[in-house]
This record gives C-alpha cells, structure tokens and sequence, in this order.
DNA sequence: CGACTATGTAGACACTGTCTACATATCTAT
DNA sequence: ATAGATATGTAGACAGTGTCTACATAGTCG
C-alpha cells in the first residue's frame, strides 16, 4: 500500500514536495495573495486538480508550509542556543536574535504561522512543530533558572515573556509598524538585543 | 444635504457607512475567508458592484476596517492610563491589560491590523491611526521616565519594549499558540499581568 | 427646466476552490 | 506475466469571486 519513497517513481514522481516547493516560491515570490492552488499546481506542472490527490483542500497544503516554518524557527533557536552552552542570558539573546531575523527573513511564511488562519488543533504534526519551538525556549529558560541567573519562577511564566517581546518585536517588524527598515541588517540587531536585553534587566530602574 | 431616512430605493444614502458596517458584521461572524465583497454588498441590500462607488477596491475597505481598529485600541490605552493619572508603572500595567484584551476580544479585526496585508505607506489617515496609538504608549513611557519611575533611556527604546510585549502576548493568544482559553478572562487577566509585570522588574532576579 | 455629477445596477470576464467522472501508471497476488 | 486493485493525474463543470464597462437613476445647481 504505502510506495517505497526511495524509488517511488509514480506519474510525476514526487509531486507533494513539488507541490509544497512550488506553494513555497509563489508564497515568497508573488505574495500570499497571489498564492492559488491553480497557480501552484501550474508551476509544478501539473493539472488544477492534481494537488488534491497530495492536500485534502488548501489549506492543508498552507498548514505544511506553516509547519515547516515552525520547524525553521525551532531549528535556528536550537543552533543559536549552542553557540553559549553555558550562558543561559547570551543564549536567550542570541536566541532572540535568531527568532526575528528568520521571521522578518520569511514574512510570508510568518504570516501564514501566526496569521490564526490555520487551526493547529485538528493536525497533530503541526501541533508538534509548534511545541517543538515552544520546547526550545523553554529548554534556555529552565537551564537559566537552575543555574541562578535567571529569577527563581515557573519556567512557563519567564517564557511566556521572553517569547513574547521577540514576538511581538518580530511581527511589529514584519507588519511594518516600527519606523525601522527590515531589511537594515544593523539597525535591526541594535533593536533585538535591546528588546533583549530590556526584557532580561527589565524598565525600572 | 444628506436625507434624514435612507427610503429611497436606488440611492442608499449613506451606503459607505452601512458599507463598513456591513463588513464588521461578516467579518465578525462569519471570519476573514467570508469576507467578500459581493456578501457585503449582498448583506447591504445592494448590488455587487455598488462598492466600487466607495472604495477603490477590496483592500481600501479592509484599511478602513483595519484603521477603525487601531482607533478603538488608541482610545482603550488612552482611557486606562487616566484611570492612573500619577502612577506610570501602574498606567503601562492597566494599558497592557486593555490591550490584550482589545486585541483578544476583536481577533479577526486584529488579523487585518497586524496581518502586514495592508501596506500603510499609501494611506495618510490610516498611518495617522497607527501612529496615535504608538503616541498613546509613548505618553505613559515619556512620564514615567520624567518622574524617575523607569529607566532614563531613550523613550524609543523603553515604548518598543513595552509595546513589543503586549503585543507579542496579545498576537500569541489569538494565534492560539498559548495553551490558555482566550474567554477565560480570569487567566488571561493574570497572564498578562505577569508579562506587565516582568516587563518592568526584568527577568533577571 | 436642463445639464452635470454622484450614485446604483446589470452583465461580462478571467480567475478561484472544489467536485465528479474518467484515464493511466504502479503495486500485489496469483 | 498477467490481471485486478490501487495510487495518481486529467478534463470538465459548478458556484463563487474581484473588477471592469456600459447603462440607469437620483440629487444638485445653473
């Protein structure tokens, strides 16, 4: 029943990736606006209906894109986590540095993950994704608090606020509402850590 | 001169507002993917290209919409902060309470304010909204630090932070990325007084 | 009154998501 | 190897969409 990916060879071939490749650079190139099931099933060179073989409807194909953003994110937290193994604050900023660089590299793709278009609750693999990249900050809070640099309080509480300050950052960005260009590498850097570094020593004096 | 009743069968009367009222309506009820022209002139009681008398295209009547949010969410800050007049600490807490909730009680309408789809630099009237309602933000950050109370930093970077927090708080929950139920307004209230909270006092104990 | 302008309508066009019926390539069991 | 069975791809149809054009009507003002 299931093919052997290895050497499935079918009409097409690998049409899912394909198609979640072709989704992928409409999406990036063109807009989400742009982004039809029509013209994606084009650029892979397929027939309009093809992708329904691979998506029950759009918007599963929308919530793979979605999910492999998540994974992205959760990836470059987890690479930029290692670059301090033991210092738990430079991780947490390096970690916010990371996250709004690959959600204003990617606004598209940010849009579609945080848009609240997809319900996350019926898919369980893009569930897990989010958790994943939940998991990852959480993990560089926790070594924080067991190693005494961080305040000694429930984990899920010091993270919801470092997760939110590099959200809302990252999505004020991205919507255009700071008077900063995007793609002003440096600028941009000078705002993160000073997001950072005012969410780890706080406004008042 | 406008008539009082709008009984006349082909000229509305006040179509653009009943228009906008139309769409609020669809919008909150049926969602953003519901939200088409044609339904809203259809729940107006007009024809499908009557629309097209009032705004440019679809886009201008969602910045409308849009706009009309970062009004009501100027207005929310404005009012909590004077429940506080001489306490900035407690107006920034109060402001982030009525954001978050503003934000959560409205999520579709939020989409479209932060979703980046609309492009603000067209629009002076909407890019005056936006830029009231960082104003009103602004306010409480620039007392707070002419009374001693916050850090003496530029008030630029003390509002991205506060703003970037609510914000990134406000956005997770409609995202539904916390595990919280956004009705529940007992926990929510909690949880975003945490995120205020930690804000001012930073994470580092 | 009559002309001008603002506003509303009907119809058309190309496009979309999705369904159904049909066609073909690959897999499995004999 | 051969014959279904199954997985995959296609063509056509349908209702719905945004937006354009041509036309109809109403309100304004000389």
């Amino acid at each position: 029943m299931v093919p052997n990916q290895a050497h499935s060879r079918y009409h097409h071939g690998d049409l899912r990736n394909a198609l979640i490749q072709a989704a992928t650079t409409v999406l990036v190139e063109k807009g989400a606006a742009a982004l039809s099931l029509r013209e994606v099933a084009r650029v892979a060179g397929v027939s309009h209906a093809a992708p329904y073989r691979h998506f029950r409807d759009k918007a599963a194909l929308l919530r793979v894109l979605a999910q492999g953003g998540f994974e992205r994110l959760t990836a470059a937290l987890n690479r930029a986590a290692e670059n301090s193994p033991h210092n738990p604050e430079q991780k947490l900023i390096e970690a916010g540095v990371a996250y709004v660089r690959i959600v204003v590299q990617h606004p598209e793709i940010t849009r579609l993950m945080f848009a609240g278009t997809v319900e996350p609750q019926q898919d369980p693999a893009y569930l897990a994704a989010t958790a994943a990249c939940y998991e990852a900050l959480l993990d560089i809070i926790r070594q924080g608090i067991a190693q005494g640099t961080f305040r000694q309080r429930p984990p899920q509480q010091l993270v919801l606020v470092a997760w939110a300050s590099m959200h809302g950052l990252a999505m004020l960005a991205v919507a255009r509402l700071l008077e900063v260009d995007v793609d002003d590498e440096l600028t941009l850097d000078v705002l993160i850590r000073s997001v950072a570094a005012n969410v780890i020593y706080g406004i008042v004096k």
